[in-house]
Parts: structure tokens; C-alpha cells; sequence
DNA sequence: CCTCCTCTCGTAATAATTACGATTTAGTAA
DNA sequence: TTACTAAATCGTAATTATTACGAGAGGAGG
């Protein structure tokens, strides 16, 4: 299957599903999902817009950021990297990796020796050298957890 | 050791990396490092500025913000998460992981069963349910080394 | 074709981070 | 200690990515 074809399947995938949803396949989503599904290079919002643009030449900004999030939150498309809006910061120097929860943005800490060493696939060595290893484990947290819990069990108790 | 120590030994620690470095240790920079070291949250920059202010009270953004560089700089802290100012985008669908360049930003897919079937150590088990796993191999891409290279050895071609 | 509701456009607002010019301070050496 | 100088800080303004908004356009179902 050629790429053209995969793309092809891609945007049709995505207008089932939002003929599914009830979501509008507008000419601008079509448009945006078939260039990322085109591309290689993980573009940003600013490079997809210029992109779209030759085709489009109306489209607004607001227009690609809100499909992005639309695409993203259906599961069409995936952002790179973290998704936190703010940086966070980290003393610790020992080598170590993060739990990060999803709902209320807790970090912590944990090691793992076999995460430090893992064996570097031929396919990234070919793309260039390693020189480190960033891995997170995305979850919910305990608290949050429970909040969930007496949130969902809301049948009867006094406020 | 107790927190308090271990806290002071980095700050020490950092102290003389300025004196070698030549690079101004100020109340300041010592204060940042201190709370950040102290705490075991991954603070963003807008709440290190609120905890350092109770004993600085006239600091500013711009040297919480200069002094986080700097420690990431030179490998005293480091940030959380993607250290990229602008989200990027994936349409591969298959689960899969990336190669970072962290010169030009490259970013490269790749794929390791091993990375996505990994065990959960307890320690992050107890701090709650894990739900995805993101890695990220960082280095330096083909040809940005390639670039390195030629620039290292000028040594007599012509302009 | 018509209506309704969603979506888009253009632009303004927001929020994190960075830059700037005047002033202060750490480091150093007399 | 004092004096000097480069570097750092302060307060604020600028920048940049992203999000919000109001008016109008367009897709889907009757």
C-alpha cells in the first residue's frame, strides 16, 4: 500500500467517525488530518497551518488548533512530548524516571535500572547516536483515584 | 544523612561549580537552588517564585526564570517533560516511541516491543495505576553530526 | 429549499517565558 | 577595607504559543 493510499484510508477512517459522532467532517479537518498524515516529521501547529494554507488559503489559526485538540482527543492523532503547559523543575541528579498523573499533573519519582540500560534498537541507531533515555509512565494517581471513587458513589451521604 | 543536609551539600556543591566557573554565586541563585532542592514535588517556575519570595522578597521573574536556565545549564536541575516550546504532532497510530534530536529538533519513530511491555516496578505501582508509557531516546540526529564535524575541521578550505 | 446547529474566520485576549535598560552586587586586587 | 568592573538583578515591557469570542458561513436532515 503506497503512502497516498494509507493517507487516503486515514481520512476516511476519520470522516466515519465523525459521521459517528456527530461530528462535522468539514473541508479544513479533512484537510489538516490528511497533511499530518502525510508528513514524517512530526510538524507543529504553525508549519501545518502554512502547509494546509497552500491548499486553503483561509484557514485561520484557530481553526488549526482546534482541530489538533479535536483530532487528539478522538485518538486520530497523537502530540509529542509532554503535554503540560508549564515547565517543571527537578533537583534530583540521580538518575531516575517519572510517574506523571494525567488528572491533577502529580509527578514523582521512581528508579529503574533495566529503564537506564535499555538496548538501543538498530532503527534509532541509524538515525543518530543516543545520549539519553527520558521515559514517564503515565497514569492516575491514588489520590485522584479515590476523589473518583466518592465522586462516583454520590448516592445519599450528607453533605 | 537528613534533608536538610543533603540540601546543603548541593547548594555547597554548587557554589563551587561558580567559583570554577566563574560565575557569579548570588543570594539569589542559592535561595532557588535551596527550594528546589528541598522539595520533592517538581515545582513550576511561578511556584518557586512564591516560595522563594517569603525570604527574597524582592525577586524578580526574569531571575527565577535566567537562574532555572542556568542550573539546567550546567546540570544541577533538570526540567521535566519536553524541553521543546511548541507542541508537535504524530499521525502514526501504531504504537510506537521517538529518537529526539536535541540539536535541530529532528524527530525520528521507532518501534520496541520491549519499551512497550514493560513491568511496572512497585515503587510506581504504589503511587498509582499506570495507563500509557512514553519514551523519548535523546541525542544527536545523523546530520547534525555530520554538521559538527565539518565545522570542527576547518583547517584550511576556502570560503 | 429551509432551518438549525456546528464550524470557521479574523482578531483580540491570555499566559508562560524572554528581553531590556537602569541600578546593584559579587569577586578581586590594591 | 576600599575601589573597580563585569556580571547579575530588578521592574517592566515585549514576545510567542495557544485559546477565546462574536459574527457569519456551511453541512446535514427534513
Amino acid at each position: 500500500m503506497t503512502l497516498r493510499e494509507k493517507v487516503e484510508k486515514r481520512v476516511a477512517a476519520f470522516l466515519d467517525t465523525c459521521r459517528r459522532q456527530g461530528v462535522k467532517a468539514t473541508h479544513q479537518r479533512t484537510e489538516i488530518l490528511r497533511e499530518l498524515a502525510g508528513s514524517e516529521e512530526h510538524p507543529d501547529a504553525e508549519t501545518i497551518l502554512g502547509r494546509v494554507r497552500r491548499r486553503v488559503p483561509a484557514i485561520s489559526v484557530d481553526t488549526v488548533y482546534r482541530t489538533l485538540r479535536l483530532l487528539e482527543d478522538k485518538g486520530v492523532i497523537a502530540r509529542v512530548g509532554s503535554m503540560r503547559d508549564r515547565a517543571r523543575f527537578d533537583a534530583n541528579t540521580d538518575r531516575h524516571h517519572h510517574f506523571v498523573c494525567t488528572e491533577c499533573g502529580m509527578i514523582g519519582d521512581f528508579y529503574s535500572d533495566a529503564m537506564d540500560r535499555f538496548p538501543v534498537p538498530r532503527e534509532v541507531s541509524e538515525m543518530g547516536s543516543v545520549e539519553g533515555v527520558y521515559v514517564e509512565l503515565r497514569g492516575i494517581c491514588r489520590k485522584c483515584k479515590q476523589k473518583a471513587m466518592k465522586t462516583e458513589g454520590r448516592t445519599g451521604e450528607q453533605p
